[in-house]
DNA sequence: TATTGTTATACTCTATAACTATA
DNA sequence: TATAGTTATAGAGTATAACAATA
């Protein structure tokens, strides 16, 4: 079994090059690792950092609408809201016996400006070499697709 | 605790809205479910589907070399790999003592044909309101930034 | 000494079902 | 009868570590 060792073209051809789909996808987890990596000083991940900057945009807001919003289960909701009240980051009052109104605490706004000023710094660092323009328009042609494709 | 239910807005501020990577992601779960749902009458899911179509591509090639194409670990090809052999769509040749060259078994040969069919129409069923322009500066686009983010 | 393949394992995400209490 | 919240649990997908065999 010795041999001269392969021609090694060490190149692939690679068969999803062509596909849309694949791209978006190897891009989308590029840039939510990279987020991770930005959030995580804040001991947040991204799913933490959507919270609260939704409840912080729709003050009174149920943890369900929440869910809704960002996609995220109802039943995962519940531990994830848990543990940023119990961090002080949110306070619950009553709305009716069975919902509770969600808003941001005191440091909870404090962390809110951090989360969006590494938010900013991160999406700077992945797509500063589009202009604003370049950066609208890409935006927006994701949210169309986005829309288009039914669910 | 009976109050004439809140003015209703109903639409909630989206302080998401601006992000890049927000509708990139979101996108991409989207299009990756469909994928899955267009491949699922196949018994593969999109992991599989690169897997097969990686080989076809490249003959000979190594599993951790498809690994390494497709963003998959060493550790985690193992079954992958082997669930497909099992099911005969592929063939293991001893390279040297340790790597075996995988290939399409002529069975395979037929689901690559029926998976690379299931997965244009899916394309073609979300991403077709771009034409072929659209689509490949769109592919183009999404691939620079991939690079630009280095890993 | 580095690489291929394998196993075991753990952690995160996501999903379903079942339950309560309330509307 | 439907909804908000909770709990338990199951399944992907992804990650690390450790090991044997081989280069």
């Amino acid at each position: 079994m010795t041999r001269p060792k392969a021609p090694e073209t060490s190149v692939l051809a690679d068969p999803l090059d062509h596909l849309i789909g694949y791209h978006l996808r190897r891009l989308s987890v590029r840039v939510m690792t990279d987020l991770g990596r930005s959030l995580a000083p804040l001991d947040l991940n991204p799913a933490d950092a959507s919270v609260l900057l939704t409840i912080e945009a729709n003050p009174g807001i149920t943890q369900s609408e929440v869910g809704k919003a960002i996609g995220v289960l109802r039943a995962n909701m519940a531990p994830l809201v848990g543990a940023l009240t119990e961090r002080g980051l949110l306070e619950q009052a009553p709305v009716d016996g069975r919902s509770t109104a969600l808003r941001i605490s005191g440091k909870g706004k404090a962390v809110c400006r951090e989360v969006a000023e590494r938010i900013a710094t991160h999406e700077n660092r992945l797509f500063g070499a589009l202009d604003a323009a370049a950066r609208k328009r890409l935006a927006q042609e994701l949210q169309a697709l986005w829309q288009a494709a039914a669910a």
